[in-house]
RNA sequence: AGCGAGGUAGGGUAGCCUGGAGUGCCCGCCGGGCUCAUAACCCGGAGAUCGACGGUUCAAAUCCGUUCCUCGCUACCA
């Protein structure tokens, strides 16, 4: 259990166009969860979240509110910090790419990329939108005309920098090669590796037409192009290159969604070794979530907003579902009926209910909660601490699920209830025990809950090296249900 | 189109790499038990030609080939 003294897990940096959603409460909770983990393993944990401030997409969301984009990215940042404190995110920096320390990283990192030779003024050709002011490229176009609206685009050409990607395809095949966790989870491996195969081209780093962005360094005609911009924030966040950058870098996991893998497992690698800094030792990309069988979109207006429902129902119910509903990586849908199952079935029925009557059973109960570890072999503390190493959320909790079970198991097979004297010590002695080491594994998940539980147990929350069945030295007292049953339909 | 993933009981999954009686898990359904517990818990049962066709083998869900179907990625959507 002993792995590496520190961790250092990012999420993406969120465009500050969208408010809060679940596509963005995802990787943050999972992020969350990862992270307290590692600090009950006793680790030193630096967690990072953020948003991403500058581009085009931003200019234009502000000029249409009538603000001045930093006003605008203020506000909105802020609405970020506040969900994540409503759902509990543990975050140690939230960092904003409008930050000034940011911004002479940016500059930093780029004048690194340039003494390195790969950095070259060429031309950026693609397709314009004239009245939507964007560019694509010709995969992008849909009949070869503009995929947002439709209408006729137009060639264009303008001077860019551009990255020498393609200097790195070696290298990169190289490191895929060697560090098989690196393209996380095994199922988008082949996907980046064929693709990485398959040539690589250089990448516009600059535009001259946006301005809210960072200043390209040397040339003031040309501005950073947001995802160089955006990449670059898991360093500086840390100070690099001096600050906890030392203690903290490399990252242990970049979580990040599919779709922008590709900057994640490519592009910023590629970057990296460029400027001579140490590679981050795993990009984990998470799936997708359909809203009722539906892909979200503006035009349903179907967003799924966590934050609302929590209030509906509980903040820990939320990232259990998260979490249990499919198997970090892949796709899988949201629906309310779903979240209602997962809250009656599994943690009113298995976890609420298991407290519930074990510490009605223990109060009743006169004496010492002494005896022999009977149900320790139906937990897989092992187990479940791999599961966690390959952000396996849904298999660690499978596996404490299959715990929670035994330990209701035991209590019919025995007749619990029926026990007296010694039979009876025993039989609270590992009821108490199982709940105790309960409360802190899943606490990652539901730290409220983890909390309730010791609380109710009459124990202080435990570590991970807790996790055994030792003695019992709490004084047990019921307290509230730990979930309600909720309506369905 | 190229590349990738997948098709296992009503639904969702594991098993496949390293062949060995369709073996497991969750939900749902049917029946039973129990009364500590939030109509909660526990046990039992029904339900699958493991997408289709062909091959290898004493033996195929598992290996090989073909085929049908679904989904994902393809360079700034979490």
């Amino acid at each position: 259990m002993d792995k590496q003294e520190k961790f250092y897990v990012t999420t993406p940096i969120y465009y500050v166009t969208d408010a809060p959603h679940i596509g963005n409460t995802y990787p943050t909770v999972a992020a969350d969860i990862i992270a307290r983990w590692h600090r009950l393993r006793g680790e030193k944990v630096f967690f990072l979240t953020g948003t991403d401030e500058h581009g085009e997409k931003v200019q234009k969301a502000a000029d249409a509110a009538k603000e001045e984009p930093k006003v605008f990215v203020d506000k909105i940042s802020l609405r970020y910090k506040e969900a994540w404190k409503t759902l509990g995110i543990s975050y140690d920096k939230f960092i904003r790419t409008t930050d000034p320390e940011h911004l002479d990283a940016v500059a930093r990192f780029i004048s690194k990329l340039v003494e390195n030779g790969d950095v070259y003024k060429g031309q950026y050709e693609g397709w314009y939108c004239v009245p939507d002011e964007s560019f694509f490229t010709e995969l992008q176009l849909k009949d070869g005309k503009c995929p947002d609206c439709g209408r006729e685009v137009k060639r264009v050409k303008e001077d860019s920098y551009f990255f020498k990607l393609s200097k790195y395809q070696d290298r990169l095949l190289e490191l895929y090669d060697k560090n098989e966790d690196f393209l996380s989870p095994k199922l988008r491996r082949q996907e980046v590796i064929n693709r990485v195969k398959g040539g690589l081209k250089d990448v516009s780093m600059t535009r001259t037409t946006v301005k809210w962005a960072v200043p390209f360094p040397g040339d003031k005609d040309h501005f950073v192009y947001v995802w160089v911009d955006a990449l670059i924030n898991y360093i500086s966040a840390l100070g690099w290159p001096d600050g906890t950058f030392k203690v903290f870098w490399p990252a242990d996991v970049h979580i990040v969604g599919k779709e922008i893998n590709w900057f994640h497992s490519v592009i910023w690698p590629a970057m990296l070794m460029s400027a001579g800094i140490e590679l981050p030792a795993m990009i984990f990309a998470h799936g997708w979530w359909t809203s009722e069988g539906k892909k979200m979109s503006k035009s349903l207006g179907n967003f799924v907003d966590p934050v609302s429902l929590s209030s509906k129902y509980s903040v820990d119910a939320i990232r259990y579902f998260l979490m249990r509903e499919m198997p970090f990586g892949e796709d899988g849908d949201f629906s309310e009926e779903s979240l209602k199952a997962r809250i009656n079935g599994e943690l009113v029925a298995d976890l609420g209910n298991l407290v519930y009557r074990v510490l009605t059973l223990a109060e009743k109960f006169d004496g010492k909660f002494d005896g022999s570890a009977d149900l320790e072999k139906h937990l897989d503390v092992v187990g479940i601490d791999e599961s966690m190493d390959r952000l396996d959320y849904y298999g660690a909790l499978e596996k404490i699920w299959a715990f929670i079970r035994s330990s209701n198991k035991y209590i019919n097979d025995n007749k619990v209830w029926s026990l007296k004297g010694a039979e009876m010590s025993n039989a609270l002695y590992n009821l108490l025990e199982a709940c105790r080491i309960c409360s802190i594994l899943l606490y990652p998940f539901m730290p409220d809950t983890a909390q309730s539980i010791a609380q109710q147990l009459g124990v202080e929350m435990g570590t991970l090296k807790d996790c055994k069945f030792g003695a019992f030295t709490g004084k047990p007292k019921r307290g509230k249900m730990l979930f309600e049953k909720v309506l369905t339909k």
